[in-house]
DNA sequence: GCCAACGTTGGC
DNA sequence: GCCAACGTTGGC
């Protein structure tokens, strides 16, 4: 079982939308990078968990846990013309673009800050803290993903 | 708003 | 295939 970490901006869609939502699940669409996709598509398994976390505001962190509810499929958004997230050179019969479903596990009783997380050794190998990443969709290694769950 | 660090695009 | 221009991400 892997782990992940699913960035979002809070302005957007925040952990407080996706505990309003339905069932608590939302459908994780928008992502238009290959790599991310890549682990979308080919890493994700339903039943393994990510980390929400809060990217481009006022304190970008970890904010809680969700469940891949359900693996990838199809991004239907990347079809529709109206969507912000429309992409014309993906097509049905051979899409570019998944998504994944997930629902909200919990909410982490704080945010762990990215400030924080800089400050641990232990991370200082996770992908996230790499210099210059900008990927939405990210493996948590199974010794960080314990080791930051304990910081909570 | 700034800017570094990318990924993508497109001319050649 | 190279690479400059451009667009985006995301911390600060």
């Amino acid at each position: 079982m892997s782990h992940w970490l699913l960035k979002s901006e809070p302005g957007v869609f925040s952990i407080d939308d996706l505990a309003r939502a339905a069932r608590k699940r939302t459908f994780w669409d928008g992502v238009r990078n290959y790599q991310a996709r890549n682990y979308m598509r080919d890493g994700m398994r339903r039943g393994e968990q990510a980390f929400f976390y809060h990217s481009s505001c006022a304190q970008p962190g970890i904010a809680g846990v969700v469940e891949i509810v359900a693996a990838a499929v199809p991004d239907p958004t990347a079809f529709d013309p109206n969507h912000r997230h429309y992409d014309p050179n993906s097509d049905r019969a051979k899409p570019t673009w998944y998504g994944i479903e997930v629902r909200l596990k919990n909410k982490l009783a704080r945010v762990i800050t990215l400030e924080e997380l800089k400050q641990h050794d232990a991370l200082a190998g996770m992908p996230l803290l790499r210099r210059g990443n900008r990927l939405s969709v990210l493996p948590v290694g199974e010794d960080e993903w314990d080791y930051i769950l304990a910081l909570v």
